[in-house]
Formats: structure tokens, sequence, C-alpha cells
DNA sequence: TATTAGCACTCGTTATTTATGAGTGCTAAT
DNA sequence: ATTAGCACTCATAAATAACGAGTGCTAATA
């Protein structure tokens, strides 16, 4: 029997009910829970002083404790982490594959505005805040290169990746080139480059083509454009919608949370180190509280899905809230949107 | 001799003086300005029953206001007005003029990433939220249309203005093409378009090329690939940085406040159509309080400042804060760095 | 043995009361 | 025109009291 003294074992059938309904309880209304009204409300036949000794099991256990000493009860991270792992458990994830529906993004065949409308659709969608990590350019493969001329000594560079990437940047070169010999360099970059990876290309390509015998001063030249104009490229990109969202929960914006938040907007590159990590993981993510591994962010939570090009893992997208999140509606959210996601983009580079 | 029931009239000299000093302390403090601390922190040879009477006229006449019978006095927008009405009259903006340094933005070629780093420098320096508008498209003049191919039936189209804008555009064509037609098309649409802005283009020469009895099939197909290509371009973009420091400040997030800041976050727009407004006028404009003409904006001013290519206004960079604002060290900042942008872009499209 | 009723106690919340003090307006003297 | 003097105001803070939802514990009950 349990005697209140243990901190580890798995709860029975009824605990377990319980916990899960004071979890959403508390999401709901965002009001410590106690024993009295708790047991009128969800109509359990018990007393509330059984509640109550439940209840004070559950604590000793480490789902739940007490604001102060005579308030009502309130999930910790582990009470929410069990409390999602029971929603993950019934989850049917197939279900929502027949729904989905990618006319909202259709429209756009510009990638960076792909980006920008699914995370605005997530945020809208969920009230909390939406992100994506973009698909990292070093990972996504070219397809063309063009150069153009500028002017006598500067020229554009445009590389198209499969997934419809367009990366442009201006070089400027040391000797005149004509606009004919450019797209002599084109021709010979597309065909060398064709087919790889920036990666690839920025580590070996590159050195294996400048070792080639057939070289010549032309083939040089293009190169070096080729290598400048691509140097920078490489970093994902990380995109945020819906800071407001968050700024509307008053229990964000209570002190000690809000330095979270301005943490967040400022330092983006905390949530896209996050993401990166749960590029190649399978299916839905998510971190609750202390979970998200970063002493400047606490009290929030964040769900978060992988998309793919094909089958290859190459982004993520999330959504970020409080740790009393409705995790019941944004888990859908989020991966319905991963699939969309990974099926419009795996079409896109087709 | 002044007797308290007059709502308008100029100020004496010492009035004057110590009405800009009561808005300068305030600017500091955050303080209401009481008559006796007042008198003696700033060594005024006079007895605070004086200063009473002053700070009596001064509410009288609309400068001052008192946030509840028995406290001090914090300035009204008219107040602040005066105080920034002085400091322009003593500013020179010439003594900037040598300081000028665009190394900070020198290194980007990408007129986008130019964009993100005039705004983060402006809310940086300034502590508060940094703006800019870009220029319009519509009203930058085109150098060069290049097209090439990306699938049998899809083409990119790549415009460049001679700011150094680069658009993109991705294009379904109907037809087979093939690369050389379309390096065809992109020396006609070059020599027929370059020279001429987006707008002009957009509203006349297409007719004018339509209607050439010159015309051939080819040549109505290039005619439709740009048409399609630039349709959707044409309207300036917004960008904001920094909204937290805006959240940093206590005023700010006080209930009624913060509204404010969430409708600028939310919609940009409120604040691009501001700037829109102000893309013509010649130097600094700031707008204090309610004279930012919109209801979802209060306790908010504006400095602002129109940039140019040539001497062709283009667009606006500014700086968002609360009308507490340290109006002394955010002018120059922004005509600075006004001035700067001017002459970095300017020289980009040479 | 698990559940429950009963009860004293805790403590955040809200309302009320009571200083405190910086500030005001007014009047009369300088 | 300026100032001293004084009664008055009122936001702020601290102290006090009442409330009530909640707790832990004990002893009775099924």
């Amino acid at each position: 029997m349990p005697n209140g003294f243990e901190t580890e074992r798995i709860l029975d059938e009824r605990e377990s009910a319980i916990l899960n309904s004071i979890v959403y309880e508390y999401i709901e209304t965002g009001k410590a829970v106690g024993s009295r009204s708790f047991v009128q409300k969800y109509s359990f036949s018990l007393s509330p002083a059984t509640m109550r000794n439940i209840m004070y099991d559950l604590e000793r256990l480490g789902y739940l404790m007490q604001p102060h000493t005579s308030a009502g009860r309130i999930p910790t991270d582990k009470g929410y982490r069990y409390y999602v792992n029971s929603l993950l458990e019934n989850y049917d994830s197939s279900f929502h594959d027949m729904e989905i529906d990618e006319k909202i993004f259709q429209k756009e065949l510009q990638l960076d505005k792909i980006f920008e409308s699914v995370t605005r659709m997530l945020s809208m969608v969920s009230r909390y805040a939406g992100v994506m990590l973009s698909p990292k350019p070093d990972f996504t493969v070219l397809k063309l290169v063009e150069i153009i001329q500028l002017e006598s000594s500067e020229v554009l560079v445009i590389a198209v990746t499969r997934t419809g990437m367009i990366l442009t940047r201006k070089v400027i070169v040391s000797v005149r080139v004509t606009q004919d010999e450019l797209s002599e360099y084109s021709k010979y970059l597309t065909s060398e480059l064709c087919g790889y990876s920036l990666q690839e290309i920025k580590d070996n390509i590159f050195g294996e083509l400048r070792g080639d015998r057939k070289s010549s001063t032309n083939r040089e030249l293009a190169i070096d454009i080729a290598q400048l104009a691509l140097a920078e490229t490489g970093e994902s990109s990380i995109n945020i919608d819906g800071i407001e969202n968050l700024l509307r929960i008053p229990e964000m914006v209570e002190e000690s949370r809000l330095n979270s938040l301005l943490n967040i907007i400022e330092e983006k590159n905390i949530i896209k180190s996050i993401l990166e990590k749960h590029v190649e993981s399978e299916g839905i993510k998510i971190l609750i509280g202390e979970e998200i591994d970063n002493e400047k962010v606490t009290g929030c939570s964040l769900v978060t899905s992988p998309y793919k090009i094909g089958n290859k893992p190459v982004g993520a997208i999330g959504v970020i809230g409080p740790t009393r999140m409705d995790y019941e509606k944004v888990v859908p959210l989020v991966d319905y949107t991963g699939k969309a996601v990974s099926g419009l983009l795996t079409r896109m580079s087709k």
C-alpha cells in the first residue's frame, strides 16, 4: 500500500486517471487544483479527503506541487510529462493523414515565403508562437549555377537548389570578363556541381576541380567566383512568429517569465540550436519546462516535428508556449503541419 | 502680467528654460517633477512657491499636466513638442556629417542584409526599437533582366535594379522554351526595360511593347514572362528590430501601453504607413504621442528620417520608443544613420 | 485496509484602516 | 514679482482584519 514515502513507482489506474485530469484541469483554468472543487467538477465518487490523500501521494512522487502550503496542486514538469505521454499513447497520428491539405501554402513557389506562411499559420492556429527552422543550405543539393554580369568587375551568382532555394550573391572579380565567358563558366559550373550538396562542393568538389589536369585559367576563375559566392551560405535560418501571443498570456508577462520571453526574442539562436537537435529525430518531440535545457528559458514548452524532403530530414517546425500549454490541440497541429511541409517540399524538389 | 487664464502665448525666457528643464528631468527620472526638489536639483534661485506659480502657468498653457491633484508635473505631448523644437533649433546636423562612417554596413553588398543591420544598429544604439522602410521596388530603376531555365516549363526570372535589389521569381510557362531562346528574351527585355522604373514598366512599357509593330510571338512570350514575374513586386517592406527593448521599459509594459506594443508587433503596417508618409519630407521628423495619428498606438513617439538615392528620397528609417524618449540622443542617431544609408545606397547604385 | 467525516490550522487574497510625505493652492507679507 | 506659511490632497506603503478555499491529521466507519 502506498505509504507516502516512496518517490518512484508505477501509478495505478485510478491515480493515473486523476493525475491526467488534474493536469487537464490546470491547463484549462490556470488555477491550482483543490480537492473539494475538483472532486465535484469531475464527479469522482470520492470524498475530498480521499482525493487529498491521493494528491498527497502524487506530490510525494513528484508529479504535483503546491505553490504554497495551503493551496491546491499544480503539475510539475514531471506531471506534464506524464500527461503528455498519456496523450501520445492514445494519439493516432495516421488519423490526420487524410486531412492534409496544403492549399494554404500551395500558391507560394518562393521558398522563403513558405517559411513565413508556415510560421504564421502555426502561431495563428495555436495562439502561441510558431517557429520554423529552414533546411540547412549546406545539405541541399545544387541544381544550377548561373553567373550574370552587373558591372565590368561585378557579377551576380545565382545558385538554385533542388528544393527551389535561390541563393544570390554579388561577387567582385578582379579581371574583366565578358558575358559570353560568364555563360561558359555557368555551364561548366552547373555541369560539375549539379547533384552535389553545397557541403560536398565546399569541402571536396572545389578541391577536386582545382586539381584537375584539364584545368585552365578560365576554369580557375570560374571556380574562384563560385567559391566566393557560396562561401557564406550554409547556416539554416530560424523564423519565429506570434511572440505577441505569448505576451498576451498573463502568466508569461509576470516578471520572472517575461525574461524568458525577451531572451527568446533576442537570441533566436537558443531556439535554433534546440530545433537543430531534433531535425534527425522521428516524429513529434515535446520539451517541457526544464527539459528545454537552457537556463535562459524557463516556464516554456516546445512541441516540435521534423520535416523531410523525400526521406531525408532537413528541418523542423514547432510551437513555443507556456508549460501550461494546450498540448492536446498543439500536438496534432504540429504533427499535421510537419507532414504537410514535408509533402510540399518533397514535391517541390522533384 | 500672466494671470493664469490664458491658454496660448509665447513663453518668456525663464519659463522656456524651466519647461525644457522639467521635460529633461522627467525624461531622465520618469517621475513627476515637483517644485521643491526640482528647484533644489537645478539650483534655480527661486523659491518652490514661485516655481509652483510658473508650473501652474505652464499647466494652464497646456505644456504640463498633473497625473493627480497633489502630484508633481509631467509633460504633455505639447510639452515634449516644445522641448523637441528647442532641441532641433540648437541642433547642428552638419556637425555630425564628418563623423559619418559607414564601415558598419560596408561589408554587406546584399541589400536585404543592409536593412537588417541598419535596424539592428538603430535598436542597439538607441535602446528602443529600430525601424526601416525599404525603397519601394516600384520606384527603383531596372538595370537588367535575366531568365534562366529551371524545368522544361518553369523558368526563373531575375531582375536587378540600380540600387542592387535583386528580385527573383519563378514563372511557369505553358510552352516549351530552350535556354537559348531565354537568353534571347533576356537581352530583349533588358534592352527594352533597362532605365525605367518598375512602376513605369508595369503601367506603360509593357503596353507599348505589345503595341509595337515589330512584335513577334517570341517577344510576346518574353513580355508575358516578365509581366508575370514583376506583377507582385511593388510594395516596400518594413523591418522592425528591438521590440524587446520596449518591453524592458516598465511604463510600456503597464497594462494600457502594452497593447500599443502588441499592435505594433502585430500590425507592422501601422508603422509602415506612417513611415511612408515621411519618405518625401526633408530631414528629421518627430511624432510625439497623439501626433502618431493612430488610435491603436498610444504613449509612443517616432523619430524618423528619410533616406535618398542620389537626390531622390526612396525610403525612411526611424526609432520607436515611449513618448518619454531620450530625444537628445535619438535625434542625432537617426539623422546620422539616415545620411549614412543615403550615402551607401547612392554609392551602391552608381 | 481503504474511505470518509470532522476539525484545527494555513495562508493567499481582498478590503479597511492608518500613517507618511511629497506635493499642491491660496493668502498675506515682503 | 517673489516668498513664507499653512491647510489640504492623495498616491504609496504598512498594518490589520476578515474571508475562504485548501490542507494535514485523527478517529470513526464500511
